[in-house]
DNA sequence: ATGTTTGTTCCGAT
DNA sequence: CATCGGAACAAACA
């Protein structure tokens, strides 16, 4: 579920409550596998993590980070990364309904719970992993494999370094609906679906326009906007859609659902007329013909 | 029963 | 060979 402002809300708050404490035990569900499910989703690993090799077993995983220390908690694109003391970091991806738990450890078992690593620092601590579908990942990658990893992305949406002609051209390397560009990774990351949506609606521009159209203008206005519903959706600690999936590391719903500007919309909050839908590149897209002409 | 879901990767077509 | 779009991954809910 979670987007850069979910990702970014989390990663915060893990940042203060878990810098400097140490891993004290890890506790694997029974039958879940950090990177050995069905041979499909070790392929997957693999190929996540790019010419990396993921580490082999759960085995090994516990051993490298049973009581190290976590240096700091930060964000990559969309992924959550623990620094350790030693060489490693363990890195995150929530994708559609991954989420992390800070509990007590005599709080009622979590639903979907996969991992659960406890803490030690001002008293004890669960963090809980759990996730429905099982789209996310929780790895063992070395400093080294770390930067390699990192190379898969391109500009953060909020990196001051991204200027508008940087994302112009990014934008333009693919031949391609505006829209799908803005959600490759590789590209620009950070941005998922609804903001995304959001943007684009801000800044009138149709998401089915070619990137090809775009000029140094309609891009700087966009990055603004993007930039504005991402740091919006941070000051709103993230959105939580009806499903109820995204929650903070308390277990809480973000506001930023009650501030969306067209995502899941019927009417448009401008010029009244309805909300177009529809599924580009597979993706629920809203959008208004009106405010949003395609030209 | 069918269609929907915040993300990413795989695979086939071009 | 590079690139793009659709399918797949899996589970719950309406």
């Amino acid at each position: 579920m979670p987007e850069l402002p979910e990702v970014q809300t989390i990663t915060s708050d893990l940042n203060k409550y878990l810098k400097n404490a140490v891993i004290k035990s890890v506790e694997i569900e029974k039958g879940y596998k950090l990177f050995e499910l069905a041979p499909k989703r070790l392929k997957l690993f693999k190929f996540s993590l790019g010419k990396v090799k993921a580490q082999p077993n759960n085995e090994f995983f516990i051993k490298k980070v049973l009581d190290q220390r976590i240096v700091s908690v930060s964000r990559i694109a969309k992924n959550i990364s623990f620094e350790l003391a030693n060489d490693f970091h363990i890195l995150i991806h929530l994708a559609m309904t991954g989420q992390l738990l800070l509990r007590k450890p005599e709080h009622p078992k979590d639903k979907f719970q996969r991992v659960v690593i406890t803490f030690n620092k001002n008293g004890c601590y669960h963090l809980r992993f759990c996730d429905m579908r099982m789209f996310g990942k929780m790895v063992l990658i070395s400093k080294k494999d770390l930067s390699k990893f990192m190379e898969k992305y391109g500009y953060d949406a909020l990196n001051v370094d991204l200027t508008p002609e940087i994302f112009l051209k990014a934008l333009k390397s693919k031949r391609t609906a505006v829209k799908n560009a803005l959600l490759d990774q590789k590209k620009i990351s950070g941005i998922g679906n609804i903001y995304a949506t959001d943007a684009l609606f801000l800044s009138g521009i149709h998401p089915e326009v070619s990137t090809k159209s775009l000029d140094l203008k309609k891009a700087e206005i966009l990055l603004n906007n993007i930039r504005l519903v991402l740091n919006e959706g941070i000051k709103n600690r993230g959105s939580t859609l009806n499903d109820k999936m995204y929650v903070d590391v308390f277990g809480k719903p973000g506001n930023h659902q009650n501030y969306f500007r067209v995502y899941g919309k019927k009417t448009c909050a401008v010029c009244k007329n309805s909300v177009q839908f529809k599924k580009i590149n597979g993706r629920g897209t809203y959008f208004c013909l009106i405010c949003q002409p395609f030209a």
